[in-house]
DNA sequence: AATTTTTACTTGTTAATACAAGTTGAATCA
DNA sequence: TGATTCAACTTGTATTAACAAGTAAAAATT
């Protein structure tokens, strides 16, 4: 596990600031405390606070208003990777379940693979796995997942569970995975697709494929995630 | 206009080299001048210089990478507000176009309208305006955009053209167009839709809902947009 | 009581400085 | 000739400082 000590301050102080927001410490559309108010608390200088609310902003927690404060803004929950409108960070997990379709399991990449593969990537080889999230009950995601077998020494062997990959990852590998690109598309799905997401044929599932950037330089995570968007739609900002 | 000394210097280098980018000053993978010589070139610090860089990294113009440099890093063209996958910004603007199906018209607010406005909006009546884009003759994608009638005279009455709603709101009412929220979903058509972007029965359709930020507080870009996403699918960052 | 002015906050911008950590290529050594 | 070490670069983190511009509420004025 990454040392406390190793993270850099900025980025604490956004954890810190974004879980009050998530844990609901602050009701929507509260002033957080000023910068010189969160200087004084956790003993940092305006610069290192500044940098963390520009983050906590550029991520839709709050809104910066010069001469007011920054006004707490809640987001849409979570599910895995994707925000979904409709729901919010309160209902708690009480109603989602992952289901693994395909465990990790080692492959060579897919001929025409979504995204180019740097060298050391393809050569590699490839950690495959497929999900399945429900909302509910209801199947809204079919999630399949890629990446390149550097430094992940047994990790087919291990389990996983709701948003486990991310924490897998971060504690027992030391990658921890930032934003990235994506392509969007409406589709009509294969009758695979149909039969995971209980979906009726004719009925439109959008696409998404990531290509995500971990703090591993030259190491991506990729997904290509089916959605059932009839009663939850994608959140996200721009 | 605003003028050019009201600008803030990290912003005015983010769009030197932004542009510098986008013109082709540099080619893809190539590394941007160092921050020291940027300070130097352009007569800034590094503090305000990484600032710049920062907004260029966020935005995917480049990649930083620790003690090797600034990698630059070509996005797929920018169709009016949408990136588009599958094209690139050096094709330039010749077989793009843009039909304008409603010319902006004061209307009131629809009742259920697909993000909540605030007071002052929801009493300022609603400028609307429907556009239809083409990339090669054909329609990808179908703009409904509104916006609320806050200091905007006689913006029914003025010329609109490719991507020209964010240059008159610019350069005429000084405000400036940001960020924001979208939603995602994949849906059937209506005719309607189905109609304008030439598109056969049954075939899927992307829904974007999205609200921007403007530099007035209080003030946001609503826009619905459909997009034919047979071809290209439309390009993100997260 | 209403309006205006002032004060004390807030965030925004910019500069200067120092050191840490990562990368690359030249120089040195075996 | 290949391996190792070192120097000179790069970006990353953090501090200190000063002033600009926006907002809200208290105080003063009418």
């Amino acid at each position: 596990m990454l040392k406390k000590r190793d993270i850099p301050r900025h980025r604490r102080l956004y954890e810190i600031l974004r879980k009050h927001i998530v844990d609901r410490v602050y009701n929507e559309g509260d002033l957080l405390p000023s910068e010189n108010e969160l200087c004084r608390l956790y003993g940092m200088t305006r610069p290192t606070v500044r940098q963390s609310l520009a983050g906590l902003a550029a991520d839709g927690y709050i809104i910066k208003h010069q001469g007011k404060g920054s006004i707490v803004h809640y987001l849409p929950r979570e599910i895995g990777i994707l925000s979904v409108s409709g729901t919010t960070t309160a209902v708690g997990d009480r109603n989602l379940k992952t289901k693994i379709i395909v465990k990790p399991v080692l492959i060579t990449w897919p001929g025409d693979f979504m995204f180019p593969l740097n060298d050391l990537e393809r050569e590699s080889g490839c950690i495959y796995m497929e999900r399945l999230r429900l909302l509910d009950g209801v199947p809204i995601f079919y999630d399949i997942t890629y990446i390149a077998n550097i430094n992940l020494p047994r990790i087919t062997s291990r389990q996983f569970e709701d948003r486990s990959l991310f924490r897998i990852l971060r504690e027992h590998y030391q990658i921890e995975i930032k934003g990235g690109e994506q392509r969007i598309k409406a589709i009509n799905a294969t009758p695979k697709i149909n039969r995971f997401l209980k979906m009726k044929r004719g009925e439109p599932v959008l696409h998404l494929e990531r290509k995500m950037e971990t703090g591993t330089a030259g190491l991506h995570l990729y997904s290509s995630i089916f959605c059932n968007t009839a009663k939850y739609s994608i959140y996200g900002r721009f």
